[in-house]
DNA sequence: ATCCTCCCCTAC
DNA sequence: TAAGGTAGGGGAGGAT
């Protein structure tokens, strides 16, 4: 660890970096995502055009999408689906014609290339340049290594470079063969692609630096994750992660593997009962069988985690090498002439870091040596390549994984090094999950290669003990994937992990609750999970460097030295005891993309085309994991001062400071204009010589769901309608809201109308925090660069400056949106003081940001610039009037100026909780009073329904979150301070009582039994919510089932609402927003909020009036559409429907059980209404199950049918669902002369659940 | 006292 | 050559 410690500090600083599914782990993150493309849609899409066109473009075609590819894997899936082409999950051996990819490893393509069947590697612009043009083109035009010049489609000179490119060519010659080049049109698309093979081909000369250049190779970012292991390995965690979700959505609580484990103990012994009796066994056993006949009050949990991952899958090809030391790297071992002086520099640097580290602590010695040690061989010209896994025959010698391959090859010059295989681990991955899936899904995954199972439930049932069923499923997960695996099992997941450590390799073991104490005393500290390099530093200076020695310090001591918490966490670790739960159920809380390698930026031009570039991936990110962000944080890794310019390693980023900046924004976003805009005003903020840049990163918080069954459409309907000229999304709110007063009101009603604010302070504080902001800007940009130290989030200032930049010189393609970001960051720079905010509060008012945002950008500008003279006006005034703001930005003296009032300001708004904080999807909803009822009224019935259906959802969700005392006022208040959206679970509870009044009065009656009956349950749920690992209990929650809330959620709800200069925090309470709501009413009294609630007065009116009529057209339209359902295929066009309902069907009997499986969670999730063709569809195709003999298939679909429409508390789904049972039923009886087993819906409408359509 | 931001640390 | 990402817990210290 000290190496590799050392080699990380030296560095000082290493970051994660997620993933995102380049390669093609995508099937479970909905696509929807560029186009919000639901299936729904994609189905229509494609069904038109086949119908239409009959397109056939790509029949025939079978593709497997390899890599990170431009248009995503996702998109290439719909495309060729629209065009009748085949897209595989997975490369099948015989099916698959074609691969696609924009770049791989040369490891790759000489395994295709080498395979019995090799197939053509195409770029996926063949795809796209295909259905541009109308025909199939010639995939030979658009091979991956074939010569780049697209003209000359065979030869392959490629010329400079060379050396590669003629082994490329060959390959390609090798692989592609099979077609001949029938034709291709010329090549215009690739022309670009030259580089292509880029990867590996260019590296001549000036070449060279090009293709791993950041700036100067176009495909950089894509080569660049696509061998990153890193980024792999965080992709492939996250993926697992949902996949767990998703199966145990999708479950029907069968677990095969537990029922063959009860059939293989059940000879010997009775079942569960007697098993404490069976002691056949030894003395864990008995103990354990007790428990488990009682009360298995004694958990086992399990840890399982594949031995030298990468290597193990490796070697299941290369049989010749087992036994011996291997390590996965990039570099193949020689090589690497480096310049001896950036090392040496870097070393000395690196050291002297190391010192300072030490010296806080107190020891520093033994480290000292290894630093040094560590250095010389720095010196040398060893690779620096790292080690991903290194076998345990390696280990022998020392290796660690993450070591410099030069380092290790000192310490094993016999080591062989192997190159990666992402595919493989993926594969092995999925076969690890798959089999302990078949066991239980109590599993929180923790990597690709590792997960926990709490197999209390297993081990009682099976009456088998740990290690009994140890061996049985690390058998069969060796058999299935060829490689070692380990297991651990103990009373609670450090027990377990401790026990995997020693049972490793290829081996298990139970650290039994009697050996634990025992046990722990003979840990090192630094084998505790949590406790690394820096902690264990710590520790030994304290004289402390075993568990046994930990012992014996006091907790308070403990606390002392390295924080309460984690002082806590240590103090019982080395005591084996672990309260953590298994965190089954996860939610993402973050999106972010780095980039801290090949970062040469020889401009700002190439820093601002960077920036955009990892601003679409992240927004590409955040649209695949369906959730948009409130926070966008900018993270840089900058050469430190007397770091070389060149690097020790290549195209590494040496030794650097890390400066981090975050900006809120009012409103949820994954738009990639407006974050690409912040991004470049955070970056402009900064102030950073673009020379000096060697890491760039960009993260996305404060997370809310996207999806329509958890959030509702209601935003995107508000977005769509709200502005009606507008495109795009409400983005963040700028300071300068137009003066929509109405759209204001709809939106964020918490921002209240002008008229309540006192007029002229609040509008003071606009323009102030404004003036202020542009004022201070400048003089900021130019201290924050030296800072290290953290700052406030973002700055008025900064904005301003960025815009100052934008005009002038490098944004300028981006200038329009510079003026919103202008506005927005104004607006984020909410006024420290409260003054701030009311004046914020007053610009708002004045100008609504999501209508700005949806405004042509020329008008934006106009309404922004007239918003700045404005403001600028104002803020004279105020300096008059209010000297506050500027006072405040002067004021804020301590951090950038301007940034904190941003911050502040939309703090006030919404009320945030730390930008890690996510709040549950429901969130997204407008309070109902927001919501402008005109602009309900002109929408489509079935919108207008889904959105009232969602309210009504909500009004049930909030009973579950059992809000107490949601008398409506204080919520409301609360929430308007803050921000409606921010809350949005709150949202729920807000209901004020002019809503409430206004609703229905079955939902009221459901709100007021909710309240009365939840806050019982509020108790349970703050409970919960307290534990992080606790579950939400998702069944409940239509939308919301998964959102699991947390502290920080609900610390969210403080927001402080800091009224005129008054800072009234509404509510602080983080577990209990109940309490919160309380306060807030309590303190409603203040200006604002009275002003709030006097808005809301008006519009509860107009709901009242509305709502009546609305309900019951959203009743009839529900109807309507179960109607239509069933009629559609009798109606319409007779024969066009039935061909293409034949095309649809057809389309789903091709597909996998997985896929069909997404088609319908997309179809389901995907929308609050039924759509007929897709029912049509999907009801045609499972009736016709029966008679393919597809039992198996067609229960597993109609439980994963009912799973997604549980979620939906629309009735009618329910009614769908039912009538698709019914159908398929109907055709059981016909074929088996019996039914199948299904699960029924259940629905809180009485109408809903006796009624039935039919 | 509690919040919030900017880090730092840890893990794979 | 080399591909040093990513998510989340937590602490320090300023602001309220
Ligand atoms: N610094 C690291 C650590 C890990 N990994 C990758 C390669 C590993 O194979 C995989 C799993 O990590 P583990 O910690 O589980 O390590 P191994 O599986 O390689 O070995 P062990 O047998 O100790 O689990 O993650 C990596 O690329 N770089
Ligand atoms: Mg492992
Ligand atoms: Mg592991």
């Amino acid at each position: 660890m000290l190496d590799h410690t050392g080699n990380e500090n030296m560095t000082s600083k290493r970051k994660n970096r997620d993933a995102w599914a380049p390669t093609g782990f995508e099937e479970w993150g909905g696509y929807m995502a560029a186009k919000k493309a639901k299936l729904e849609e994609q189905f229509q899409e494609r069904a038109a055009v086949e119908f239409k066109n009959n397109s056939t473009l790509f029949q025939g075609l079978c593709i497997f999408v390899n890599g990170y590819t431009k248009p995503s894997a996702d998109e290439l899936r719909l495309l060729m689906m629209e065009h009748n082409g085949v897209y595989h999950h997975y490369m099948r051996p015989r099916i698959t014609t074609h691969i696609i990819a924009s770049n791989l490893p040369y490891s790759k393509i000489m395994m295709y290339k080498k395979s019995q069947n090799p197939l053509p590697i195409c770029k996926p612009e063949w795809i796209t340049d295909s259905i541009k043009a109308g025909k199939l083109l010639n995939y030979q035009d658009y091979l991956l290594y074939s010569n780049h010049t697209k003209t000359q489609p065979k030869l392959a000179f490629a010329a400079t470079s060379a050396k590669l490119a003629p082994e490329l060519d060959t390959d390609k010659d090798k692989v592609i063969l099979d077609d001949n080049s029938t034709k291709s049109k010329e090549v215009g698309p690739e022309s670009s692609k030259p580089n292509t093979v880029s990867k590996q081909v260019s590296p001549t000369k000036e070449g060279g630096s090009r293709s791993v250049n950041s700036t100067k190779n176009p495909e950089f970012l894509s080569e660049f994750y696509n061998n990153s292991r890193l980024h792999h390995i965080s992709t492939m965690g996250a993926v697992f992660k949902d996949y767990i979700n998703e199966l145990r959505d999708k479950s029907d609580k069968s677990f095969p593997g537990l029922e063959s484990l009860k059939k293989l103990k059940r000879p010997n012994r009775t079942p569960e009962t007697l098993d404490p009796m069976n002691s056949d066994s030894d003395e864990d056993l008995i103990d354990s069988s007790l428990d488990e006949k009682f009360a298995k009050q004694e958990p086992v949990i399990m840890h399982i985690d594949m031995d030298c991952f990468f290597v193990s899958v490796g070697l299941r090809n290369r049989p010749e090498l087992k036994g011996l030391p291997v390590a996965v790297t990039h570099a193949k071992g020689n090589k690497a002439p480096q310049n001896a002086s950036s090392r040496e520099i870097e070393m000395k640097m690196y050291k002297e870091r190391f010192k300072e580290k030490l010296n806080k602590g107190q020891k520093i010695e033994e480290k000292d040596q290894e630093s040094s040690t560590v250095a010389d061989k720095h010196y040398e010209n060893a690779s620096l390549s790292e080690i991903a896994s290194c076998s345990y025959e390696a280990r022998k010698a020392g290796l660690k994984n993450g070591m410099f391959l030069g380092q290790a090859l000192k310490l094993c010059p016999d080591l062989k090094t192997i190159p990666y295989d992402f595919e493989g681990y993926k594969e092995v991955s999925y076969a690890l999950y798959d089999i302990v899936a078949t066991y239980t899904l109590d599993i929180e995954a923790v990597s690709c290669d590792e997960m926990y199972a709490d197999c209390t439930k297993i081990i009682s049932e099976s009456g088998l003990r740990p290690l009994e069923f140890a061996e049985i499923i690390r058998k069969q997960i060796t058999e299935k994937t060829g490689c070692p695996v380990s297991t651990g099992f103990g009373g609670n997941k450090l027990q377990a992990r401790l026990a995997t450590k020693k049972a490793k390799p290829n081996g298990q073991f139970y650290l039994e609750h009697k050996d634990v104490r025992r046990y722990m005393s003979t840990i090192n500290i630094r084998d505790l999970p949590g406790v690394g390099a820096t902690m264990t530093h710590k520790l030994n200076g304290m004289g402390v460097f075993t568990c046994a020695e930990l012992q014996s310090v006091a907790i308070r001591e403990l606390q002392k030295e390295l924080g309460k918490k984690t002082g806590e966490m240590v103090y019982n670790m080395c005591r084996g005891i672990d309260n953590t739960k298994l965190n089954l159920e996860h939610v993402r809380k973050s999106v972010s993309a780095e980039v801290n390698y090949g970062i040469r930026f020889e401009s700002a031009t190439d820093a601002d085309k960077f920036l955009k570039q990892l601003s679409e991936e992240v927004c590409n990110r955040l649209i695949k994991a369906n959730v948009k962000g409130r926070c966008v944080t900018l993270k840089l890794m900058i050469r430190s001062k007397n770091a070389p310019v060149e690097t020790a390693k290549y195209m590494g980023h040496g030794i650097c400071d890390h400066i981090t900046r975050s900006k809120n924004l009012i409103s949820p976003v994954n738009d990639l204009s407006i974050i690409a805009k912040e991004v470049l005003t955070l970056w402009n903020q900064l102030q950073q010589i673009p020379e000096d840049v060697r890491g760039v990163g960009i993260q996305i918080s404060r997370l809310e769901s996207t999806k329509s069954s958890e959030k509702s459409n209601l935003m995107a309907f508000i977005n769509k309608t709200q502005q009606p000229g507008s495109k795009n999304k409400p983005e963040i709110l700028s300071i300068q809201n137009v003066p929509k007063e109405s759209k204001l009101g709809r939106l964020h009603g918490f921002l209240l109308t002008s008229k309540q604010c006192t007029p002229i302070a609040k509008s003071t504080v606009n323009s102030t925090s404004l003036a202020s902001s542009l004022q201070s800007t400048p003089s900021i940009s130019s201290e924050k660069k030296a800072v290290t130290t953290s700052n406030s989030v973002e700055s008025g200032g900064s904005a301003i400056s960025k815009e100052n930049k934008s005009l002038r010189q490098a944004t300028s393609s981006i200038s329009e949106n510079g003026n919103q970001f202008i506005d927005q960051q104004l607006r984020s720079s909410k006024p420290e003081s409260k003054p701030n905010n009311i004046e914020d509060h007053l610009l708002m008012q004045e100008i609504d940001e999501s209508v700005l945002a949806e405004l042509p950008e020329e008008i934006q500008r106009e309404i922004t610039d007239a918003a700045k003279s404005r403001v600028v006006k104002k803020v004279k005034n105020k300096q008059e009037i209010l000297p506050p703001i500027q006072k405040h930005s002067p004021a804020i003296p301590k951090s950038r100026e301007n940034p904190p009032l941003i911050q502040k300001k939309q703090d006030a708004y919404f009320k945030q909780s730390k930008p890690n904080i996510e709040k549950p999807k429901k969130s997204e909803m407008p309070p109902i009073q927001e919501v402008d009822l005109a602009v309900l009224l002109e929408l489509p019935d079935e919108i207008r329904n889904e959105i009232l259906n969602e309210y009504r959802a909500k009004a049930n969700e909030s009973k579950q979150l059992a809000i107490p005392g949601c008398s409506a006022n204080a919520i409301n208040n609360e929430v308007r301070d803050k921000s409606p959206i921010d809350e949005a679970n709150l949202s729920i509870s807000q209901v004020d009582p002019d809503v409430l009044a206004a609703l229905p009065k079955d939902i009221q009656n459901d709100v007021k039994d909710y309240c009365a009956s939840k806050k019982l349950e509020k108790n349970t749920t703050s409970a919960q919510m307290n534990n992080k690992n606790v579950l939400i209990p998702k069944r409940f929650g239509t939308a919301t089932s998964r959102s699991t809330v947390n502290q920080k959620a609900t610390r969210s709800i403080k927001s402080k609402v800091s009224d005129n200069g008054k800072s009234s925090k509404t509510s602080k309470n983080k577990k209990n927003i109940l309490v919160n709501n309380t306060k807030s009413l309590k303190k409603s009294p203040e200006p604002k909020q009275q002003v709030l609630d006097n808005d809301p007065g008006p519009a509860a009116e107009l709901l009242k009036l509305d709502t009546p009529d609305i309900e019951s057209k959203i009743k009839e339209n529900a109807t309507d559409n179960i109607m239509s359902l069933s009629m559609a295929a009798k109606s319409g066009d007779p024969e066009d429907q039935k061909a293409l309902l034949k095309l649809l069907v057809e389309e789903l009997m091709d597909l996998s059980l997985k896929e069909v499986k997404i088609q319908i969670q997309n179809w389901i999730s995907e929308s609050d209404s039924v759509n007929e063709v897709d029912f049509l569809a999907f009801t045609t195709f499972l009736s016709s199950l029966p008679k393919e003999k597809r039992i198996e298939d067609l229960h597993v679909l109609l439980k994963t049918m009912h799973r997604f429409i549980s979620k939906s508390k629309l009735c009618v789904w329910h009614r769908a669902y039912r009538k698709t049972v019914e159908h398929v039923q109907h055709h059981m009886l016909a074929t088996y002369d019996s039914s199948l087993m299904v699960p029924s819906i259940e629905c809180e409408h009485v109408a809903c659940s006796n009624g039935e359509d039919t």
